[in-house]
DNA sequence: TTGAAAGCGCTAACAG
DNA sequence: CTGTTAGCGCTTTCAA
């Protein structure tokens, strides 16, 4: 027969309440269970008075009904997994605060619609990990917060029909669904920032094996040509983005180098770095060096000098990813979406005007 | 009868992969369910080669085990909500980078031990509604970060029998389980070395309507008390927490008074915004005023001056909460527990010897 | 308007 | 060693 021995609850002792079933419910209110199930529905099909009698009996019981067993007899799943990429060998948390933003406004978005968030981690050499949350049935579909170097994993996975959207950059012969920055407008506004402020060798700094660093300075790059600057190779540092990483990577730059008056950095964090390293090497920002950051991270206000930097969209990336989920699973195929940044203003690259 | 239409994969379309289930890892393999679920759970009575083709079948088509029907047959359920207060009145998002990484923390240690996180806020008015992840069935416990002003609901919360751990302070007359920092100690040790620093107009910033600055006050006042310094109630800031409501209590009380030599901020973020403000009134850090936060979050090295500020052990926090909530599952009642925090020297209030 | 009964995908006791 | 069977808590068809 059956009738296991409940685990998890495996207390041996005191009064661990028994959670409430709508059987409980239904003996209290002397109707069947199917009754309470419709009662509880809101079903025109259950006398009003009844209806009105079960559902303050458990709300008054503090009743919930359980999801688990309702999902299984429906076949459905309010639950979506949000994954985030961690580097595994240097067993890195990702702690970098724009990532975080991101994860809180997917948080929110799927609140708004009645979802579910699971979140975890993958290893970052291993993205196809994470269709184990659909396969298992846990959630519906995944969002993952970062395409990193494995665009060749992510459509293996979209080939395999896992419901999936990604934060990153839209790629060539892309099979899933992307939804990322504009990067290329967004290196090109701030290098285009740069050279307005009369400033002629222009540094970048980020990794340009990552497709969105990659794209980034496809901007850079384009922005000094408008301007008629050549682009060194010797001016761009390919530092990653964990701090622990990039700290020595981006101090040695900076004593080898004073031979730029600006730089773009592929973030905030980064950004941050450089500062330290300039003034660490007897360089102002922004005097002796303007400089932008990239996200417009929560904290990007508060620094000294507060970072004139890109602004990504974070709210509505949270939306937008949750929505083209969301319309995936309703059957639709959508393209990648590329979402607009700006500049903002602040004092590490101040604007000419003022 | 039943078999409603499955409702979430609405698809009218394309080849929505129908999810793999036993009976067809069972038809392929020509066993029955039974076998094929006692290979997947690796049960000694089954031939081992036959456990071995099942495996290998299974595998090849990427069939994970619906842990829904699992969970519901077992009575069990491997996942744990954890929850972050939010302000509903300003609405504002957590993005503070300590909580964040407190987050990151619990979701290290759920991984390590087979858990799976649900994420999700809270109005910090309602704490009590974080228990329906319980009462649905969704979570076998809570851990919520931060005990805010309602102290009283998580009493009744505990007193209900939920399985709940906070991240917060001990409180008098406490009947949840609750993990924190030892403010006492923090406040203390801030207060201290900038009075060892020769300082002795030392202010405090933060909201002491929260227990744990409350505390961290208590250890403030202590620590000049042992100084021989009086406490002036005219040098203490109710500065919250969310930087967009500080900025201008912080601003307006510095442009008020030039009176401090050395303040101590209740969070990093609130060091920063006092760094800033410091700054518009002229005054230099740490040469006018001597600066100690709080947290210890990851961007304080990064930060200009690099805070000096009270460490929180964040990773040690994460596998506290989850041990302590485990343990409260298997029938065993813990008592509030304090870790220790220690001083971390940077160059916002440097280190006297240096 | 209500109740009885079947079954969602899985596990385990029981019988071969 | 393997298959048959009951049932986890719920929803819904069908019959009353």
């Amino acid at each position: 027969m059956s009738k296991p021995a409940p685990k998890e609850p495996a207390a041996p002792s005191a009064g661990e309440q028994r959670r409430l079933q709508m059987v409980d419910i239904a003996r209290l209110a002397g109707v069947s269970v199917s009754t309470v199930s419709r009662a509880l529905n809101g079903s025109e099909l259950v006398n009003a008075e009844t209806r009105q009698r079960v559902a303050e009996l458990a709300r008054s019981l503090n009743y919930s009904i359980n999801f688990g067993a309702r999902n299984l007899r429906l076949q459905e799943n309010k639950t979506v997994a949000v994954v985030v990429p961690y580097d595994a060998k240097s067993r890195q948390h990702i702690s970098d605060p724009f990532f975080l933003s991101i994860v809180g406004a997917i948080a929110d978005a799927l609140t708004d619609r009645g979802y579910d968030m699971l979140l975890s981690r993958v290893d970052a050499e291993h993205l196809d990990l994470a269709s184990h949350w659909f396969d298992s049935g846990k959630a519906i579909g995944v969002i993952l917060i970062g395409q990193w170097r494995h665009h060749d994993q992510l459509n293996e996975m979209a080939a395999r029909k896992l419901p999936l959207v990604v934060w990153g950059s839209e790629m060539p012969q892309q099979l899933y669904c992307s939804v990322g920055g504009d990067n290329v407008l967004g290196g090109s506004l701030a290098a285009r920032h740069l050279l307005q402020l009369g400033r002629s060798r222009v540094a970048f700094v980020g990794d340009a094996r990552l497709p969105e660093v990659w794209l980034r300075r496809q901007g850079y790059a384009q922005a000094l040509r408008e301007f008629g600057v050549d682009v060194d190779p010797a001016l761009e540092l390919a530092a990653p983005f964990e701090p622990s990483a990039a700290t020595d990577i981006v101090h040695e730059f900076c004593t080898r180098r004073r031979d730029f008056d600006a730089v773009v950095c592929c973030s905030d964090v980064l950004a941050l770095l450089m500062i330290q390293a300039l003034r660490a090497a007897g360089r102002s920002v922004p005097g002796d060096v303007a400089l932008v950051g990239y996200d417009d991270m929560p904290l990007a206000a508060y620094c000294d000098p507060p970072l004139t930097t890109v602004h990504q969209p974070v709210a509505e990336a949270g939306v937008e990813l949750v929505e083209t989920l969301l319309s995936q699973l309703h059957g639709e195929r959508l393209g990648p979406r590329t979402l607009p940044v700006y500049l903002k203003l602040r004092e590490s690259a101040p604007d000419p005007a003022a």
